[in-house]
DNA sequence: AGGATGATGAAG
DNA sequence: TTCATCATCCTA
């Protein structure tokens, strides 16, 4: 199954407060110290599965969170997860849905990009991409409103309307 | 506008 | 052991 990426945020590190590691090292946010390239897979509000992928520089705990894509091959499989209700734009329309739509869960925090069950695709680059204030992160002061969002611009598949 | 639903982290 | 807090989604 694979799903084309439409929107994702940046969670920069410790002085971000908005990441997860800006509360310093825990079993849950371990990932996040680790190398580069490894998901980070935590739950929120008791029912979603958010997938990040941990970047760099080196070990440096800063993370993407994959918030919406486009479902472009195993349409099947996807809405088998995902149920009969949602629109087919709308399979992995925010990131519960699209850790959902993936199958990707918290036994999955940790894995390798390289090496483990899921892989992160290079493909054309997007025709323009827009930066806004990142989603649900009111609490986090002045950083609650720096542009750390990414999408491209009227997308069907972002996570919203 | 609000409820679902449970892990997490901090406090007692 | 309890408690507040969520990087959300859906129906109304």
């Amino acid at each position: 199954m694979t799903v084309r990426l439409v929107e994702t945020e940046a969670y920069l590190g410790p002085e971000d407060p908005a990441a997860h590691s800006a509360r310093g090292r825990t079993a849950r946010n371990e990932p996040m110290w680790g190398p580069p390239g490894h998901l980070y897979v935590y739950r929120i509000y008791g029912i979603h599965d958010c997938v990040n992928v941990v970047c760099g520089p080196g070990t440096k705990p800063e993370a993407v969170l994959l918030r919406a894509g486009e479902v472009t091959e195993g349409e099947e499989l996807a809405r088998r997860r995902r149920g009969p209700k949602p629109a087919t734009a709308r399979l992995a329309a925010g990131p519960g849905n699209l850790g959902r739509a993936l199958g990707i869960g918290r036994d999955l925090s940790g894995a390798d990009l390289l090496t483990g069950p899921v892989s992160l695709l290079l493909g054309t680059p997007p025709p323009a991409v827009a930066s806004r204030p990142r989603i649900g992160v009111g609490y986090a002061g002045a950083w609650a409103t720096r542009p750390y969002r990414f999408v491209i611009p009227n997308d069907p598949h972002l996570s919203r309307r």
